[in-house]
RNA sequence: GCCCACAUAGCUCAGUAGGUAGAGCACUUCCUUGGUAAGGAAGAGGUCACCGGUUCGAAUCCGGUUGUGGGCUCCA
């Protein structure tokens, strides 16, 4: 038998007799080793345990410990459960099923809708096979041969698969009575399921296509050990008391109301408060930028949204009312105001650029399905601003939006991600200008020493942009901030500068926002800090405290004295012991209470208790302004 | 908008097989004046989201509407 050599990660060479798979390597190396693999990197590329190896490969042994374990358990989960729900339902049509970052789906199409005891059933079904530790085998054929195969089975979401592909030959995977089209790779055997839970039912259209037959999801999540399953399902448990939504309703932040409408937000005094702070915040922010604030009107007339488009493109999405016969349109967008700015005087290369900057409410019929707390609403404030300037400043624009991006975010401690999106194929505007746009935005990006993604083909009609997305407490995505290159609005209302030559040419504009909507910002926000918002924006930041009703004279002048220096302070002199008063501030996360006893009284003091517990050195009222204004100044 | 689920007191939730509702916390009053996460007692509080149907009788079964949750699609 002729002899092959393969290199292992750590450069050694290690002979094998042709015909060995990457476990026969494994089993060379250790029976340890060869007991914990589950599949194999053959020059970089994921392969199954049982692929063989080739004279000169570079191979590596994926373990269960590996980086790449988990998304192959993962996907090989989603093919168990396939296979259960075939089993139980073998009416039901399977479709696709891949691992996903919290762990996996699969799409089938059955009449009977999943319940949760369906869910059971399928689980415990799956249990079944993976006990019964089913080899998993790869094969190849003809796409000729697999079309034939699944149309015989009766699975016609797979035979337009495998004709969508185009391919000679496709892989094909089976484990007991159940075979998926599939490019792998995948574990060994069933049995190397060994931790998982299925957690939802959710509908999906075939392909994503809202035009296509609706799927039922099933979705689940798949660990290498029951361990690391549990620490997962807690961690998902922890991030619910995070969310915006209970802690918005614990915090007295604000509230909906079915009969205002749904999609409105009811901003409550603190969360108000919360509000007022960002917006004083972001005037400063800008101001100090050079941008200068505007203000246009709640409504435009519907003559003005025809002109600028948003009547073709963006209608099923907007307000309208007519008034003594004239119809009105209720602003989806901040920019028609601001073009009329612009347009009000005769501008020079030598203005440019403006940036006007509104703190501008809008209000969009979002269809009903997408609506979910602060986070996506109908009607919402952005901080929204349009940079207009000639095409040389646009570099040096964009690099600044980004610059106030960063900063800012490293205020509040975010991490941010960012993405690029370039032409869509339906789309206006010359190839220059797209160019001269995408590259302002990657030098841009580029310039920011960060990571960011590119989504081709994924910007919108009328302009490149980059998004920048946060995540909230079960790191969801929430798009914030963007910046969006905009050819179509300075041409259809025809915005002019006139440039050094004497000549008029048509200014670029940015549209752009830093924190996005208030409400999701805030949303993200809260769970960010899990409600425990640093003092600089604690809607109350502190809580005067009083150990019995003697205190109450003294307790009430620190209080006026606090409240007379901004301090946003509270009091509670009610006639409950002291470990009830702080139980409730701590509740409401307030950052300082202020205990006052008679120990206080006599020495003019405060004592200051941190919400963590921590208590501060106790001190006149003077001295926890002072201590205040300076957490204020820096961000704490 | 589409799929599935859900809607009971201010909040969190019970309510068995259709026979007109219950707990804890919060709230009000009284007692208690207590130094760092719940002192005690009493009381009040609900057209069971809304509209319609089945039934002698509906919180409970059926249909619709509104709202909410998890997804899909779409988007800040």
């Amino acid at each position: 038998m002729n002899e092959i050599k393969v290199t292992l990660p750590d450069g050694s060479q290690r002979p094998l007799p042709e015909g060995s798979s990457i476990y026969d390597l494994a089993a060379s190396i250790g029976a340890g080793l060869a007991k914990a693999a589950i599949a194999g990197k053959i020059d970089g590329n994921l392969v199954d345990l049982r692929a063989t190896l080739t004279d000169g490969a570079r191979v590596e042994i994926v373990t269960e410990k590996s980086p790449e374990a988990l998304e192959i358990i993962r996907h090989s989960t989603s093919h168990l459960m396939a296979q259960a729900v075939k089993a139980l339902f073998p009416q039901a049509k399977v479709t696709i099923g891949p691992a996903i970052e919290t762990g996996f789906y699969y799409d089938f199409d059955v009449d009977h809708p999943f319940t949760p005891e369906d869910l059971e059933k399928i689980e415990a079904k799956m249990r079944e096979l993976a006990k019964a530790d089913l080899k998993i085998v790869r094969s190849e054929l003809t796409s000729v041969e697999a079309v034939e195969l699944f149309r015989k089975m009766g699975e016609s979401y797979k035979v337009e698969l495998i004709e969508d592909l185009g391919a000679d030959k496709v892989s094909l995977y089976t484990q007991g009575d159940f075979s998926d089209l599939c490019r792998g790779p995948h574990l060994p055997s069933t049995s190397w399921c060994k931790a998982f839970k299925l957690t939802s039912i959710a509908g999906a259209y075939w392909r994503g296509d809202e035009k296509r037959a609706m799927l039922q999801r099933v979705y689940g999540t798949a660990f290498g050990d029951k361990k690391e399953l549990e620490a997962y399902l807690e961690r998902i448990e922890e991030a619910k008391k995070r969310d915006h939504r209970k802690l918005g309703r614990e915090l007295d932040l604000f509230s909906f109301n079915d009969e205002v409408g749904a999609g409105l937000v009811i901003w409550h005094p603190k969360g108000a408060m919360l509000r007022t702070i960002l917006e004083d915040f972001e005037r400063k922010e800008h101001l100090k930028r050079g941008y200068d604030i505007v203000q246009g009107p709640q409504i435009l007339k519907t003559e003005l949204w025809q002109r600028s488009g948003h009547y073709e493109n963006y209608r099923e999405n907007m307000y309208f009312t007519t008034v003594d016969e004239q119809s009105y349109g209720v602003k989806p967008m901040n920019c028609l105001a601001h073009m009329m700015i612009y347009r009000s005087q005769l501008r020079s290369y030598r203005d440019l650029p403006l940036r006007y900057f509104e703190l501008g409410t809008v209000h969009r019929h979002e269809r009903a399905g997408v609506l979910h707390g602060l986070l996506r609403v109908r009607g919402f404030t952005q901080d929204d601003a349009h940079i207009l300037c000639t095409p040389e400043q646009l570099d040096g624009e964009i690099k600044g939006v980004i610059q106030f991006v960063t900063e800012v975010m490293a205020i509040f401690g975010f991490e941010f991600e960012m993405e690029l999106s370039t032409r869509p194929e339906k789309s206006i505007g010359s190839d220059d200008a797209w160019e001269l746009a995408t590259n302002a935005l990657l030098n841009a990006l580029k310039d920011s020493g960060r990571p960011y993604e590119i989504n081709e083909g994924d910007g919108a009609f009328y302009g490149p942009k980059i998004d920048i997305k946060l995540r909230d407490a079960l790191d969801r995505r929430w798009q914030c901030a963007t910046i969006q290159c905009d050819f179509t609005l300075p041409e259809r209302f025809d915005l002019t500068y006139v440039d050094a030559d004497g000549e008029k040419k048509r200014p670029v504009m940015v549209h752009r926002v830093i924190l996005g909507a208030i409400e999701r910002f805030i949303g993200v926000l809260i769970e960010h800090f899990a409600g425990n918002f640093p003092t600089w924006l604690a809607p109350v930041q502190a809580t005067v405290l009083t150990v019995t009703d003697n205190q109450i004279p003294y307790a009430q002048a620190a209080f006026d004295k606090l409240r007379a220096a901004g301090v946003r302070v509270q009091k509670d002199f009610r006639n409950e012991k002291l470990g009830f008063k702080i139980r409730e501030a701590q509740l409401q996360k307030i950052p300082y209470m202020l205990v006052v006893g008679d120990k206080e009284v006599e020495g003019g003091l405060l004592a200051p208790r941190f919400r963590d517990g921590k208590n501060l050195e106790a001190m006149t009222p003077e001295q926890f302004i002072a201590f205040i204004e300076n957490e204020v100044k820096t961000y704490k």
